[in-house]
RNA sequence: GCGGGUGUGGCGGAAUGGUAGACGCCGGGGACUUAAAAUCCCCUGAGCUUUGCUCGUGCGGGUUCGAGUCCCGCCACCCGCACCA
């Protein structure tokens, strides 16, 4: 056999070839096999594909691969999460159009992801941009609307006055639009939504059923949904009218010292006053989001109003406040300074008292607070009935008391509110209705679908380009045929990751799904993505999949039977000082550097100037992989020079995937050498050679389950280092039939994380067929166990020696063993033994 | 601000409440070579009075024969917050 080296650029497309011209990963859905759906998030094709991608769809990889050798029929698609705001940003800044822009991505970084050799279905891709997926996506609208799931009201946006454009969250920077610097204004603007609190507490109940998803999405999960028992009741203004308000602290009522409403608040907006109406157009500024809410200064405006206590009969001043949501509750709350920290921040301001009401002990009921409002639980003080009473006691007496008198009631409020999924966008899904002037809303018959996006649209002017087209939403009412407009809104591309799972396991032309191919793939038995997505796709998705379920079309309720959220790959930053050219001094100025463009010298970096100067290069904090900071790599670049294995393997080496991955240079170099150690261990295969190794066969074993183990367990990192260690093993044993074998074997286990070089070993050693579609190796049970253990003995839980013994030594020969050692009647000095405790196969520690 | 997470040698990390630091990277020493690259072997948490002892898993307490692991209180960093995907 060769003893050259292993040569990527020549062995990496070849084998690419050979499994496409062997449709290896073309899921049969007519299989017997058993069957196993792994699923990574779709890409947006921004044009490039990121190393995070590579480090995301490499895990997917070497469980479909994986599950192929086990037996499995593996489903293991990819397609495109084609529209969104960049393409329309590259058509502003580049004037070229969002489709051909995000075609041309699509290509590149199709063909990215074939260099690195993933075992992905291909006939099967999907993009979500083209009308033959959004168009399935608008009859699935229509049959939610059908179902009385879709609807529309009015809904803040964050509008900027001088593009006369509304902005995204991301848009808005320190309450200012990003190209424009004008301050945002909040806007109403009639929107769609989706009933997705109809399924509040079916989302909430599913999520005891995920027991494959991580504690940490199931609970942040739980909490958006955030469901609360708490008291709806009415205050009595002095004005005469009456004012709801709701509350999940109804046990602090008697320290309730103010009443506040919400700025666009009905009883807000009715004040004839223009201190007032400049105070809610204050309040109309900034951005529209929770974070930007929340930690803005606390601002309020006195309507003049009060509000009558129902136990006290007290009046309680009613004001105007920036906290207070319109969207949660009914838009107005009681205020107990004491123990809320955003009411205790708003009286503090306007000198408001602040009673205490709740105490940790009752002796403390006239303790003064700190600097923060006491949320925590404790017993009722100040509070005439409730004195004394528990936190939760209080909350039901309070309940009670207002049920029987008439005044309010208990009540389950959800923070979860509807999704709106209204975009004032060109680039996406056209919402399939038609707004007539005599017949309302009309939806599109499903026989007219898809409405298409027309292509000939322009980005000069600022605003969604369907807004303007000449002729695109002039159409006529299906209802009564009049002349009527095209909704112009377009669907939040959420929607589109919400139902592609489906679109991936059947792809009718007549249909957006075929549900009995929908039964033999789903649920998705893996699903791989970032934590950044714990809360909204997920929540969505299976919002989505229930509200199918509900109409009748699917019969499950979860599409992700197990989750798994893979971390950031990151690296340093690095900082060049720029100098003066004449002068030489340094102006203080930096620039980012590309990792490649420095040298590394240990732990220091360099960079080498025109003349062949090194400059030192400032290295900075270890963070997330972005552009502008510029300590990204590109994963062409890295696969030109080392293949798509060592990559796949650094990919996979070191880092839990739930962490952060750094990367670097050495790490990849590592990587690059044990490529080619593998390569020369495979040269060595001797298939003549004769004899036994028990004790590197007990380990090939040993090694073969436990890397089965750590894959099923998505333990990439401790299924490399396993590999290592068999991999030092075969190098340090005797020539035998049994090293030969091993040899051979190691192909087959380091054929899911390195299938290129696997192949290529695999035909050198003899190997039949492809090695991706041969058989996980067989383990034998017998030669898992070890028949001798190290037993730890410890004094004052100290280790003073350890014993090698037979396994399953009795407790007493363990305990004589440990106290006969000299180091332990050393470390005993004559100390009585007080008592010994004997872990058999483990340890022995002796107390005195 | 609210919700969730993470923290172990110079670095990435391993460790069913039971020998802390597996495995890899970096570094040091050696072999091979005219030389280099490549490769192979050995060493590599800190300190000390070095057959061994002490300290050591972000910080401060606690439970236990025994704590990286369990409990309480902090600190730092990361993710999400509903129109980024």
């Amino acid at each position: 056999m060769t003893d050259t080296r292993f040569d990527p650029s020549t062995a990496d497309g070849r084998w690419q070839r050979a499994w496409d011209e062997a449709r290896c990963f073309e899921a049969d859905s007519n299989s017997a096999r058993p069957k196993s759906y792994v699923l990574e998030m779709f890409p947006y094709p921004s044009g490039r594909i990121h190393i995070g991608h590579v480090r995301n769809y490499t895990m997917g990889d070497v469980l479909a691969r994986y599950k192929k050798m086990r037996g499995f029929e593996v489903l293991h698609p990819m397609g495109w999460d084609a529209f969104g705001m960049p393409a329309e940003n590259a058509a502003m800044e580049k004037g070229v159009h969002p489709g051909g822009w995000t075609r041309e991505n699509i290509a590149n970084m199709k063909a990215q992801l074939k260099r690195i050799g993933f075992a992905l279905d291909w006939s099967r891709e999907i993009a979500t941009c083209e009308p033959d997926y959004y168009g399935h996506e608008q009859a699935l609208f229509l049959d939610l609307y059908e179902a009385g799931l879709v609807y529309r009201r009015q809904s803040e946006v964050n509008w900027d006055p001088v593009d006369m454009t509304v902005l995204a969250n991301e848009q808005v920077i320190d309450g200012k639009g990003w190209r424009s610097g004008a301050d945002v204004e909040k806007r109403k603007l009639d929107q769609w939504f989706l009933r997705i609190t109809q399924f509040a507490d079916d989302l909430l109940e599913g999520l005891g059923t995920l027991e494959k998803w991580p504690d940490k999405v199931r609970l942040m999960q739980e909490n958006w949904i955030g469901k609360s028992q708490g008291l709806e009741f009415s205050f009595t203004l002095s004005n005469g009218e009456s004012l709801p308000v709701y509350t999940t602290r109804p046990d602090t009522i008697f320290g309730a010292t103010f009443v506040a409403v919400a700025a666009d608040h009905p009883v807000a907006r009715s004040l004839d006053n223009e201190a007032a109406r400049a105070f809610i157009a204050l309040c109309k500024k900034g951005g529209t989001t929770a974070a930007e809410l929340e930690t803005a200064e606390k601002l309020g405006f006195d309507t003049g109003l009060t509000a009558r206590h129902p136990f006290t009969g007290a009046p309680l001043p009613v004001y105007i406040a920036n906290f207070v949501l319109m969207d949660y509750g009914t838009g107005a709350i009681m205020a107990v300074p004491g123990h809320d920290q955003r009411d205790f921040e708003f009286a503090t301001k306007y000198g408001l008292p602040i009673p205490r009401v709740v105490a940790a002990d009752p002796a403390d009921a006239n303790k003064p607070f700190g600097t923060e409002a006491e949320a925590g639980d404790g017993v009722l003080v100040n509070s005439d009935f409730l004195d004394g009473m528990a936190v939760e006691a209080a909350k039901r007496e309070v309940i009670a008391r207002a049920e029987a008198e008439g005044w309010g009631k208990g009540t389950t409020v959800w923070r979860l509110r509807d999704w709106g999924v209204s975009r004032q966008r060109y680039w996406g899904t056209p919402i399939p209705f038609i707004h007539c002037a005599a017949c309302g809303v009309v939806p599109v018959p499903k026989d007219q679908l898809p409405v298409v996006l027309p292509e000939d649209v322009d980005f000069k002017t600022p605003g969604n380009p369907l807004l303007r087209h000449s002729t695109w939403k002039h159409t006529t009412c299906p209802k009564c045929g009049a002349a009527a407009e095209r909704e112009t809104d377009t669907l939040d591309t959420f929607v589109d990751s919400s139902w592609y799972f489906l679109r991936f396991a059947s792809q009718p032309a007549d249909r957006p799904f075929d549900p009995e191919e929908v039964a033999k793939w789903l649920p998705v038995e893996q699903y791989i993505g970032g934590i950044e997505h714990a809360i909204l796709h997920l929540l969505y998705a299976r919002f989505w999949t229930r509200a199918l379920q509900h109409i009748g079309q699917i019969d499950f309720a979860e599409p992700f039977a197990s989750l798994f959220t893979q971390g950031m790959v990151t690296h340093a930053t690095l900082e060049l000082e720029y100098e003066d050219p004449l002068t030489g001094e340094k102006t203080g100025k930096t620039s980012y550097l590309l990792p490649e463009e420095v040298e590394w010298q240990g732990d220091k970096a360099f960079w080498r100037d025109a003349k062949n100067n090194l400059k030192p290069v400032k290295v900075g904090r270890v963070i997330k992989m972005s552009k502008s900071k510029k300590n990204v790599v590109d994963p062409d670049t890295i696969i030109a020079r080392y293949g798509a294995d060592a990559v796949r393997w650094f990919m996979l080496s070191d880092s839990p995937p739930e962490r952060d991955l750094p990367w670097s240079e050495a790490g990849i170099e590592g990587c690059w050498r044990f490529v080619q150690r593998l390569w020369r261990l495979f040269g060595q295969y001797d298939g003549a050679a004769e004899g036994e190794d028990k004790a590197l066969l007990r380990k090939l074993h040993q090694t073969v389950a436990a890397v089965a183990e750590d894959i099923e367990a998505l333990s990439f990192n401790k299924a490399v280092a396993r590999l290592y260690e068999l991999a030092s093993a075969i190098d340090k044993a005797a020539l035998s039939a049994t090293r030969a074998h091993a040899i051979r074997t190691m192909a087959q286990l380091v054929s899911p994380m390195m299938p290129h070089l696997a192949e290529e070993g695999w035909v050198a050693m003899g190997g039949e067929g492809l090695v991706a579609m041969a058989a996980w190796p067989a383990v034998d049970p017998a030669l898992l166990v070890e028949d001798e253990v190290t037993i730890a003995v410890q004094h004052k839980g100290k280790l003073r020696d350890t014993l090698t013994v037979a396994k399953g030594l009795p407790q007493a020969e363990l305990e004589a063993l440990a106290l006969a050692s000299a180091n332990v009647q050393r470390s005993l000095d004559g100390a009585p033994v007080r008592k010994v405790i004997v872990v058999p196969d483990r340890l022995v520690n002796i107390v005195t």
